[in-house]
DNA sequence: CGATCTTACGGGATTCGTAAACATA
DNA sequence: TATGTTTACGAATCCCGTAAGATCG
């Protein structure tokens, strides 16, 4: 027996309706149609399901004990194929993203807001994690996939760029470079520079671009949450370089575009180079892209 | 989507093996009509199983959340296929049948242990009554088929014979009649008779048999169990008709035969028009069928 | 380059519908 | 006799297998 779903549905509609004929338009099969794929249900099963005669359609005590179990298993394969179009149609599901800290303090909140609001049903799992934890966390499919800075190309992870993060100088208002419009490595290399954690992208970023220029990088302070680094330069301990959009909104710091290529980065999706994305994190990938603007990174 | 079974079960096969070709190999197909099963199956649900590679196949979030319902969903086809089979085989069921008490009480206990030591897991329930309830008692789909005396061939009943009952004339040993081969109802009319209960179909017929004589039936004892009547002949209180079989083998009665045609009645199978048998009942039948012999009723 | 999945297309089996035959009340 | 189920058979559909194409490691 090959498509035995048809058949029983066949077969319980026939019970419904207690007649071949009205099953058969039900169906929108000829009556002969039915009656043939009755025979084969039974001549599968080995019993006689249903009593047949021109005035009435019965049960058998066969027919009688299988009705309950196949009306169930109609039950259930209409509950897997709509559980997997509500998958499809991102009415539910859970989506877990492993991101770089700034970008879950930065854009991730708006995107998240919107949508949450428009697939309600999706629950969205965060990891704020640090640069290299998020490839390996996508590699080992902990999440679906990550936001973070370009891996370096091994394995089998894949990068798409979304944004582009730029650094930028934040120095106290009343600072010597405050007034400027754009600065060089050079010239703020000279004071000194309050810096993120050790196992942070910006801080790698800022090394490599210092060690390029061989810019001596003053000892200066250090902390890990951007946060602590941008109320460390407002009490005067120095100046640093962040992303653009670490700027919290207080107007107590100023911001001095840097001249350096290099200070811009892609940051973009991770993910596994096999992976096939659920519908629900294309959705929100889109509405990550619909976004595109200067954004920052930790 | 018609064939919704055997797509579920390739995706099933090609996850269980981690590839198409194995999976097709597994079940008999080429590879290419598996592929076409399962983009059948994805474009059906509207979300991707599976991540195919020529390296790798794995499972996407949606085929993760489907595997195991689906796996659940064929299980449940096969105990359904399962328990209709044992059905069919007579390995498991329940039979009710409706039978006369004599009939209960005389060939039907050693074909139901044949029957129970040839169908173990057959559950059967005996219910004796009188000749009028069987008749109800099948039309209400109450039990499976009766066993009694042909039905007045009213509604939707079928009545198939079975066995032969034959009355007989039962003596005290010490009796005039008890050393006759035979005797006709004139001849032991002129003694009081031992009856049994009203609604029971020996005393219809005893009745019939002696009203077609023009004869007289002596106002005698009823008693509604056979061997209350023939408690009552042993002591001297009269003589009884009744059937063959229902000699209980104590030696101190005479059974003579009666010289009458109506002595003999077919007892049967008595069963809806429309019903079809379970296999069970049809066994059940035919371990009856085998056992063709003189036989009794009450 | 090799293994694997996918696409294209011809052949074959299954299934459908029409029409006639059958069965039952 | 009338209604409803079943059988017979021609036609359409669907499905499978072969072979060529595409893809990834």
């Amino acid at each position: 027996m090959k498509n035995a779903i048809q058949h029983i549905r066949a077969f319980l509609s026939v019970v419904q309706t207690g007649s071949f004929s009205k099953a058969a338009t039900a169906l929108n099969l000829s009556p002969s149609a039915l009656t043939v794929q009755i025979q084969q249900l039974e001549d599968w099963l080995g019993v006689a399901l249903l009593e047949r005669s021109p005035r009435h359609v019965g049960l058998t005590s066969a027919g009688q004990n299988a009705l309950l179990p196949m009306e169930k298993l109609l039950l259930d394969l209409d509950n897997i194929v709509n559980a997997a179009r509500d998958i499809a149609a991102s009415r539910l599901g859970v989506i877990t993203i492993a991101a770089l800290p700034s970008l879950c303090a930065g854009v991730l909140p708006s995107v998240l807001q919107t949508f949450r609001q428009r697939f309600p049903g999706v629950e969205v799992r965060l990891r704020d994690v640090v640069a290299q934890r998020i490839d390996t966390l996508v590699l080992e499919r902990e999440v679906d996939f990550g936001l973070g800075v370009q891996a370096r190309p091994t394995h089998g992870l894949t990068f798409k760029a979304i944004l582009e993060d730029r650094l930028c100088l934040f120095t106290p208002k009343n600072h010597p470079l405050a007034k400027r419009q754009a600065v060089k490595l050079s010239q703020l290399a000279v004071f000194p520079i309050v810096l993120t954690g050790r196992d942070s992208s910006v801080r790698d970023l800022v090394e490599r671009l210092f060690a390029d220029e061989h810019l001596p990088l003053s000892a200066g302070l250090e902390a890990n949450y951007m946060s602590t680094v941008l109320a460390l330069v407002r009490q005067g301990q120095g100046i640093t370089l962040l992303p653009e959009s670490a700027d919290d909104g207080r107007d107590d710091l100023a911001k001095v575009a840097v001249d350096h290529p290099a200070v811009r980065r892609q940051i973009g999706l991770i993910t596994r180079t096999e992976q096939t994305l659920a519908p629900s994190v294309i959705e929100f990938v889109q509405l990550l892209e619909a976004l595109r603007s200067p954004v920052s990174v930790d």
